[in-house]
DNA sequence: GTCTATAAAGGGATAGAC
DNA sequence: GTCTATCCCTTTATAGAC
């Protein structure tokens, strides 16, 4: 309202100049120098955007999930079935982090530290794992299954995710042609299982293995990410 | 014969050293001077045993796979069925890496990038995958199942181990207790969930699933990993 | 020939002026 | 909000002592 180019514009402009850097040449390499510089912006101004280079790391976090979840939306919204959803689901994932294998793997190195803020399964980025497992919810919309099983779907999904990313780390192949494909193998196997599940002799020991997971932690509250993705905001 | 001290032992007096500073203040803020000088060497003679800091990583991993074998053949002797067997397998493991955690958080950062060689799933430490996966083969022994899955199913319990030492790394309890109880309860599960393979409504999604995880390279062949472990020898 | 001490360089982060 | 100047730490290179 009071100028062109507010704080939020500024803020967004160093990050996409960041992330341009970071695919280009890698993250550690990359200087936060450098990251002003081609802002056109002082060190000292960009440090005032971001506190640090890792908080610009926080900001592609939240970019991912936001970006997945509005994409993921729009492809559910023609879908006709879950399979589709599913489909939706997954692709749009991988379209987002495509050109981003380089920084990732820059990134995994934080994964396995809990005390670090961007460790992938730490408490500082519990909410983009919510929104994550979110969108998996969302996918599976109106499938009908009993709620204890309806709660515990979307993580395992959001775990099938996290290990198709996993394997898109090592996937040499053009356009990670690989990863597509095995994307697209797990799509109707995840169909098949959420079939089976209906199946008594079945049922009876996943309901098993979900206790155990509950007890360790492993599976969310839903009630906790279902809340989410109703704020809209974008990174 | 010539002499009280081979290299041999010199090399295994320097790993113990650098394995106990590593437990003591961490991977990364160990030097290599220190290991030289609390193995009573120079550095340079720290140096002709070992090429880098990384490389006794290396020899580390080697000894976990080694120990691992070692310990669950003796376990495995005294075991009666297969739910004894599996728990062999899987708390021996939990056993040797007990007092590493801060080591392995310290390595979780190479897990990613496959060009590195002390990466968890790069081509440089198949070795010690394959002679992971063949600790719990041998735990399968005597278990009748279809060849492909039962070429299938000690990948899927390899897998969950990785899965349970992940868990481990964020696991904050006394002794890590909690990684045990899911371990205690993951156990019951395997067993489950092989006697489910056998009923054909199950069987068939997951031989589907199989093929795909087989030409995404996921499963590496039996007879690789099958073949290990008869040749001793310690690091 | 090896080791240690130190200097130079690079880069993340901060302080204070404007 | 943006700048300049600076701090501080780590890594790398080197020079001189042993």
């Amino acid at each position: 309202m009071f100028k062109s180019t507010s704080k939020d514009d500024t803020r967004a402009h160093v990050f996409n100049t960041a992330l341009a850097l970071f695919r280009e040449k890698g993250f550690n390499e990359t200087t936060m120098r450098e990251v002003a510089k081609a802002s056109g912006l002082s060190l000292g101004a960009a440090y005032y955007y971001f506190r640090s280079k890792e908080d610009i790391v926080g900001a592609y976090y939240e970019h991912v999930q936001i970006e997945h979840l509005r994409r993921a939306r729009e492809g559910f919204a023609d879908a006709r079935n879950l399979k589709q959803r599913l489909e939706v689901a997954f692709h749009s994932k991988l379209d987002i982090i495509a050109d981003d294998r380089r920084l990732l793997v820059a990134l995994f190195r934080y994964g396995g530290d809990s005390e670090h803020p961007l460790s992938w399964f730490g408490p500082d980025t519990q909410r983009q794992r919510d929104l994550s497992m979110g969108v998996f919810d969302e996918a599976l919309s109106d499938e009908k299954l009993p709620a204890d099983l309806r709660d515990a779907v979307p993580v395992m999904l959001w775990a099938m995710h996290m290990g198709l990313m996993l394997y898109m780390l090592f996937d040499e192949s053009p356009q990670q042609q690989q990863t597509r494909k095995l994307a697209d193998q797990a799509i109707p196997l995840s169909l098949q299982m959420t079939k089976l599940l209906r199946v008594p002799l079945v049922r009876t020991p996943i309901r098993k293995a979900l206790a155990a997971l509950l007890e360790a932690d492993l599976i969310p509250p839903a009630a906790r990410w279902r809340a989410l993705g109703t704020e809209g905001g974008e990174a």
